[in-house]
This record gives C-alpha cells, sequence and structure tokens, in this order.
RNA sequence: GCCCCCAUCGUCUAGCGGCCUAGGACACCGCCCUUUCAAGGCGGCGGCACGGGUUCGAAUCCCGUUGGGGGCACCA
C-alpha cells in the first residue's frame, strides 16, 4: 500500500527535480517490508508508473540495507573521533536515575570511556552549547537548543546502525543535495544535520513538508483512513485527475488556476511557495477533478479508459452481448455524466442485459396511472416510426399530450420500462439505438408487468 | 512532561503593508437551459482564531494567548 501523502511528497520532489533539473532519486525507508514483502516495493513502484513517474523518472529504488559496510564504518570513524562514545545503559537504568519516562538520555556514559562491546551501544555526543539551526526551504529557519537534543543512539549493542545514521550516510554516499520529506521529521532533523556535520559534509537543503489529515485534522495513517493509492486506481479515478488534485495540497499555480497541465505546474513549481500547514485530503474534490478530467478526453481516450470495468468478469451483462460498436454510440452521452468512470456501466448496461433490472422505488413512482395506457399507445406509436430520435421523441410527446403530460412526466415511464430507472442517459438516442424489436418488446413487458398479466 | 511546527470561507487555497468592500475552486442553496440525470451559464451562502503592539495604514510585521498537529526508543 501506497499511500496519498506518500504519493504527494515523491510529487512534490519530482516537480521540484524537474523544474530544477535534478535527479529524483527514490528511497525506501521501511527496511523491514522491503525484505519480507517483496510485493510491497512493487506496489509503490507501479503507483508511481500509474502517476506517470516510471523507472526512468528516478534512480532506485535505494534501500538501506544495501549499505551496511558503510554505515559501520561511519559509525567506527565517529567513535574514533570522539564524536561518539559507548554506553551500557539499559532504558530502565536511565529512568531510574531520571525518574522521568518522558526524559531523554541523561548522558552517564558520556565521560566513562567505555570500550566497544557486546551490548554497549554507540552514542552520539551531541554539542554542550549553541544550537543547531535548519534553514527549512518551505519553512524558514528553526532553532533547535542543542542542550536540548539527547545523545542518541548510532549503533545498538549488537552493532547494527540505527535508521537515522543509516539514513545519514546513504544521502551522502548519493550525493543528496536536497531532502524534501515530511514534516513528522522535522524534529529528527537537527540530530541529522550534527551527523552530516560530524562527518565532515555540507549538509543538504532541507524541506518539510506538511503532513495530510483526515477529517479529524490528524495525520492520515494506512490503517484508521482508505486512502491507498491503488483504491482510486481500481475506483476509476485518472491518474492525470489524482497527480493535478494532489499537487494542490500546499501549493496553487498562478493566477486562478486549478486544473493545470503537469508541464506547466512543473514550470511554475517553487519550493518557496508551498504551505507550511496540513491540508485535508477531501475526496469530493477529487470526484470533481476527476469528472473535469473525463470531460476533457476525447472519446476515444474515454472508451478506452472504461475498458476494466466493461470487461467479462468485471461487467454485470453477458459478455456476448456486449457490443462495441453500440457502447461507442452511448460513450458520449455518458462521458459528461460521470465522475469515476465504472458509473458508466449502470448508465449503459440496459443495452446489453436481456433484460432491464428494474429499480423498484423507480418503477413505483413512474408507473402511477396512466402508465399503462401511456405505455400501450407509445407501442403502438412506435410501431410504424421511422428510428429517429427526433420522430421518437415527437411521438412520446403526442401521447403524452393527450393525457395532458408534459414531455418530462410523460418519457418517465417508458424510461423505466426500457432501463428499469428513473434517471439515465438522454431517453431517446437511448431507444434509437437499443433497436425497434427491443424497445417494444420491453415496453410490452412492463405494460403487462402494470396491469399485472405477466 | 519536553522540543518543534501550524493558524484566511465547512474544505483546498490566492494574498507576501495601501490595489481587500479579502479573490478563486470544491461542497451546499437558488435560477436559467432542459426528455430524466448530468454538463454548461448566472447568482447566493460563507472566512482573516483572540489580545496586544509597530505603522499614517495590517489578513500581511513583532509579542503573547488560545486552539490544532507532529516528534521525543538499543523503531523505520
Amino acid at each position: 500500500m501506497f499511500h496519498v501523502g506518500g504519493a504527494r511528497s515523491v510529487l512534490f520532489n519530482w516537480a521540484f527535480a524537474l523544474h530544477n533539473g535534478g535527479t529524483l532519486v527514490l528511497r525506501i525507508e521501511d527496511t523491514d517490508a522491503a525484505r519480507n514483502r517483496p510485493e510491497w516495493i512493487e506496489g509503490i513502484i507501479s503507483a508511481l508508473a500509474w502517476l506517470g513517474i516510471d523507472e526512468s523518472q528516478y534512480e532506485g529504488p535505494v534501500l538501506q540495507s544495501d549499505n551496511l559496510g558503510k554505515h559501520t564504518e561511519a559509525a567506527q570513524r565517529l567513535y574514533a573521533q570522539g564524536r561518539a562514545y559507548y554506553c551500557d545503559c539499559t532504558r530502565a537504568d536511565v529512568i531510574a536515575r531520571t525518574g522521568d519516562e518522558h526524559r531523554g538520555y541523561d548522558g552517564f556514559c558520556r565521560d566513562r570511556g567505555l570500550e566497544p562491546g557486546a551490548g554497549r551501544a554507540l552514542r552520539f555526543r551531541t554539542p554542550d552549547e549553541g544550537a543547531t539551526v535548519i534553514d527549512d526551504l518551505v519553512r524558514g529557519k528553526t532553532v533547535f537548543e542543542n542542550s536540548a537534543i539527547e545523545d542518541f543512539v548510532l549503533a545498538r549493542g549488537d552493532g547494527s546502525i540505527l535508521f537515522l545514521l543509516a539514513n545519514v550516510v546513504d544521502d551522502m554516499d548519493e550525493g543528496i543535495t536536497h531532502v524534501l520529506r515530511s514534516e513528522e521529521h522535522l524534529s529528527n532533523t537537527p540530530k541529522q544535520q550534527l551527523l552530516w556535520e560530524a562527518l565532515g559534509h555540507q549538509p543538504p537543503a532541507w524541506g518539510h513538508l506538511s503532513i495530510l489529515v483526515n477529517e479529524k485534522r490528524q495525520k492520515i495513517s494506512k490503517r484508521r483512513d482508505r486512502v491507498a493509492l491503488e483504491s482510486f486506481r481500481d475506483e476509476g479515478y485518472l491518474p492525470t485527475a489524482m497527480r493535478n488534485y494532489l499537487m494542490l495540497l500546499g501549493w496553487a499555480p498562478r493566477g486562478d488556476r486549478e486544473i493545470v497541465p503537469w508541464n506547466e505546474m512543473v514550470a511554475e513549481f517553487r519550493l518557496e511557495d508551498v504551505n507550511p500547514s496540513p491540508a485535508f485530503f477531501d475526496v469530493k474534490k477529487l470526484r470533481a477533478f476527476n469528472g473535469e478530467y473525463i470531460r476533457a478526453l476525447t472519446p476515444a481516450e474515454f472508451i478506452a479508459a472504461c475498458q476494466p470495468w466493461l470487461a467479462p468478469g468485471a461487467a454485470p451483462w453477458p459478455a456476448e452481448r456486449f457490443d462495441p460498436a453500440v457502447f461507442a454510440e452511448l460513450a458520449p452521452l455518458a462521458q459528461t455524466r460521470v465522475a469515476v468512470l465504472p458509473e458508466v456501466v449502470a448508465m449503459v448496461d440496459f443495452a446489453f442485459l436481456p433484460d432491464p433490472v428494474y429499480d423498484e422505488a423507480a418503477w413505483a413512482k413512474a408507473m402511477r396511472e396512466p402508465a399503462a395506457e401511456l405505455l400501450g399507445e407509445v407501442a403502438a406509436a412506435y410501431e410504424n416510426v421511422p428510428w429517429l430520435k427526433d420522430a421518437l421523441r415527437e411521438r412520446l410527446e403526442a401521447v403524452g399530450a393527450t393525457y395532458g403530460l408534459s414531455l418530462g412526466k410523460a418519457q418517465a415511464p417508458v424510461r423505466v420500462a426500457v432501463t428499469g430507472r428513473t434517471v439515465g442517459l438522454p431517453l431517446f438516442e437511448s431507444l434509437e439505438v437499443l433497436g425497434r424489436t427491443e424497445t417494444l418488446r420491453r415496453i410490452e413487458a412492463a405494460r403487462e408487468r402494470v396491469t399485472g398479466l405477466a
């Protein structure tokens, strides 16, 4: 699962890299998942590809575990330089001494001169005075007093390296110049900057994006919130719409524009313009964007995009009854009426199902008096009419008039008889596509059902 | 508890000291168009969290308050 927050981060990184002519490096930080579930990485790669970020667009994915030797070497160098020391305190020891489980490490082993050994962790010696200033590209300078930064662990008692150090070493190794990530990492940034400096490197330019929140204004999580990118793909959202929407969470193009082609967004994208406050992921607005993008498709593109939901197994009709030519005629009518692709199925199913599936609420509403008589007269009128939408409308309008019904009222029973629903594609166009024989058959079947003859 | 971040309509945002009677978009509500439903057009509702400064002038700068969030492991 790759969630929308991660996708937005990558998108911002990508736009930044494209705008500035840099190279995007994709780093996988969850090494446990990466090691134990290869399909997890595949999921991320395919989700990114769906958004248009294929593997030619970035280096990697880079896994932390690929670089073990360098991590250990860096840790030893820090120890040799006196920037780190060994410590044999357990968490319980520290709490016993400080009497406060919230307080960090108390520096007990700082000057004990412990030698490396089994069970001894390596801790970084944080400067006693001064402050570490993070100059952030999106939120300006943030000052952290060094005295507030505890002597954090670099290597565990078994010698394995912690993420914080590994991450820094990997970034140095890759020649990373800009680290653009989510705000939740901001608190750890002074530690990392200290490590860059201790290891003799110029720290990268940092940029901390705001987090994405749910309706309760909490950081969205995979567990609580339904925000997996893959699920949006499966629900019929277009990648172009998703990409456009995600870019607007914390950033805006110039002028009062929102629907903007990707290349224009890249041309205008500047980190200084990114909004540092948290943003709510609003599916309603995404839907609206998706509708816009669907309407902007050519008819052929729209038909192609619909295919997954028309395929045997996905669609509700018998595969042999599906007719691409019929669908091609109905598709343009459906295109302005859907916000997500699967909605097209319910709009065209009447044409491919052997019989319409009556929505009982719609039936009850439409088949009131004088529906039966009206249906009978429409059927009679349709026996010889030229099978063209204008003629079909004129005849139905004429029949309705004899009952004092407007066209809007008069078409309802016919619509329900033929499509099973009270709302749908324009009726006369639909009838034209359905054909005289099938239309008359359905009107007659409905008439019999109303009069109880069936 | 400690450290840090954030604060403009319900939501996403524009605004970077006078162009603000605070603009746009989504959502919502009307009207028009109309064979249903959409789409489209027009209009409406709705906001600078609060209090102090600075300034001739503050949504914009500073301080504080309040509120929300994130981070504080021999996790990643």
